[in-house]
DNA sequence: CGGTTTAGTAAGTAAATGTTTACTTTTTGA
DNA sequence: TCAAAAAGTAAACATTTACTTACTAAACCG
């Protein structure tokens, strides 16, 4: 039942049974707060194969970290907004992005704990680095040909809008506990979620578009 | 020198001086992170006043989250944002908050760690929950008289609104390291912040401003 | 086959870590 | 003044924890 129809090792390798395991503990506790043990057990090996597969801890968290952000990447290439028109393409890359890590709070989460660490797991890798996001490229294309079309305020910084996106997409879900803790009301819950998406698009959709006649003054 | 004048005790506390250090060490490592012993070492003390002042590891970290929140609540409560106009008061709520997280990165890495632990500390608070924030009913207040007056786009909900701009201002604080080591930049000068900070106080006015004349679809 | 490499197991180790015990010193208040 | 309470010290305790050693089984390949 466990076995492969060649041979009598378990069908998961070892290898990817320590990697399923450590993912879910490393999400679920941060660096700090993994312990071994538990991932041994649920992977059902013994901690002799961490280290003889991944090197030990940190190098069983960096896989898990990289993994989870290439396939960041990957998504994102998936989807093209460069052929859009300006406006929605971008709009379209915010959808991508809250239904992202809408779906994906395990990324968040290692995200998060990695800001705990400085990022210091992230700076050893050596497939990071090389991983840029393509979108950033895409969004300045998209800026650029929405200004000289006049339908998109100028000046906007690609870095700095994605920054905004990222922000607005992935802020409710990371502080998720501690915002429902202290306002008292499920900010995980569908109805919440897909309001603050609609305000949340429509800010970004006011912030685009470009008011060719400038409100002197607030009214009030 | 290090005693007070009518006592052998040292000026500043045991108890103050723990919490202090304690401070650091959970600002710098988060709970699981953090080490009793570097706690004790640098407060010049011993484990067993931890436990005789604040009850073990977890009373003391709740104890320095209870502080650093109430802290802000006490800051929110000076600022006087309901006597402006509409716009001018929640522009201002936005200046606040996010000169406030950038002058206290501390507490933002205190809450980034307690959505690690999924706020289980923050749940045994008895003083948390009922310091509820202020500032709330007075963002509700300025988008009521805004949009009678009709300067300010109706419909909008005052926590979704106050999540956005904690989103916008805190995000890219508490993800300051991962982002600057993907984007290869240092997100935290003083250059990338105001350039930042100008953007999104633009994103949000134009988001706040009422444009009774809606665009009846995007230019392109 | 047969020898080498790779994958896997069981048990153990040394160090770290939160916590407590036993005891001393200082402060306080009747 | 003096006993009781509060504040503080030193040392150790019981686990936990990441990691290793010694050994076995399976897979690979000429």
């Amino acid at each position: 039942m466990t076995t492969d129809k060649t041979s009598s090792r378990p069908k998961v390798s070892t290898e990817e049974r320590i990697r399923a395991a450590a993912h879910q503990e490393f999400v679920a506790h941060g660096f700090a707060g993994a312990r071994i043990e538990r991932i041994v057990k649920r992977a059902k090996t013994n901690p002799r194969m961490i280290y003889h597969h991944f090197g030990g801890k940190s190098g069983l968290y960096l896989a898990v970290l990289e993994g989870s952000l290439s396939g960041l990447r990957e998504r994102e290439m998936l989807v093209d907004f460069a052929h859009e028109p300006p406006i929605a393409g971008l709009l379209k890359l915010f959808d991508f992005l809250n239904e992202h890590f809408r779906r994906t709070p395990d990324l968040v989460r290692l995200l998060t704990n990695e800001n705990i660490e400085r990022a210091r797991h992230m700076k050893e890798s050596q497939v990071i680095g090389k991983m840029s996001s393509p979108v950033l490229e895409q969004i300045g294309v998209l800026l650029n040909r929405g200004e000289k079309a006049g339908c998109i305020r100028p000046g906007i910084d690609p870095l700095v809008l994605y920054v905004q996106l990222v922000a607005l997409t992935q802020f409710h879900i990371s502080n998720m506990h501690t915002l429902s803790t202290i306002f008292a009301i499920d900010i995980s819950s569908e109805e919440w979620r897909d309001k603050h998406k609609e305000a949340t698009r429509a800010m970004i959709l006011a912030y685009l578009e470009n008011d060719s006649a400038p409100s002197n003054e607030h009214l009030c």
